[in-house]
DNA sequence: TTTTCTGCAAACGATTTGCATACAC
DNA sequence: GTGTATGCAAATCGTTTGCAGAAAA
């Protein structure tokens, strides 16, 4: 439940696919970890490589975010504001993603743990035969804090 | 219900904030008439306003799109395929959206109507103080034809 | 008239790509 | 060694913007 991936699950699932564990998608990855819970976008990565003198190429944490996507470890994920975001998966495939609330004031997306979906996808599936392999949940409105301030 | 806008609520709606009424928005509005429950790029719109000789230019046709979404006569949305795509908003503000079911596969979209998120807002503003606006719902999966497919 | 619009082309920001070099295996 | 990865700069793509002329009100 609250495991998360390691460098030996990187590593396992590279070699997997014939490629290559380098220092770049190793350090790529362990900024995830040391970001629980943030929604990181490629250039937030990029500063903070460069906040910790490390030097890699935009182009190679782009391609390194890609590549953690496809192996499972990596989530993508949209939330309007132009870039994509990324935050580590969940480990257990059978686990949905929580669902962000998103202040329409000031950007901010807080998370929100919620399994109401799993009866509504049978439901879809029964009516549509759509096979639904998961789902993402965007609510939109004020923060507590920003309603404060009203 | 089933009623949509019509120039009418276009005309009323511009002049309530100092816009004009030009030809241009016209047809743009017009096009998402004629295509009911479609998801329309920019480019789409610009590909069927030149089948029709029409000569708009994007850029207008990208301030068009803006505005409708402001005024309410149109409702952006974000299918992850990189462009924004809009269709006609419901014209009842109390009705929320209908959800979308996306085929991970042919990259369809299908729509699914559902009020079971109702209670969930509600749940949400006890539990955090989030004051919910709207919520937006992606299911993604496999659609009928393309599990036959197979 | 006065103000808002349009069209064009240039600017933009996020992301991708081609290619020569460097590195993991 | 061989094949994959990297870094850089250039290219790309959707979208936005500045500006001069055109058209609503």
């Amino acid at each position: 439940m609250g495991q998360t991936f390691t460098m030996d699950d990187l590593r396992r699932k590279l070699q997997e696919r014939q490629h290559k564990m380098t220092p770049q998608r190793q350090t790529v990855l362990q900024i995830f970890l040391d970001h629980p819970g943030k929604h990181l976008s490629a250039e937030d990565v990029h500063d903070i490589l460069r906040e910790r003198k490390v030097d890699i190429g935009l182009a190679t944490v782009y391609r390194s975010l890609e590549l953690l996507s496809e192996l499972g470890i990596l989530q993508k994920m949209e939330f309007g504001d132009g870039c994509s975001r990324y935050e580590v998966n969940t480990i257990d495939p059978t686990r949905h993603h929580h669902h962000h609330l998103i202040c329409t004031q000031c950007g901010k997306v807080e998370e929100f743990d919620d399994d109401l979906l799993e009866n509504l996808e049978q439901d879809i599936s029964k009516k549509t035969g759509f096979r639904v392999v998961d789902h993402q949940v965007k609510f939109f409105g004020v923060c507590k804090e920003c309603q404060a301030k009203q």
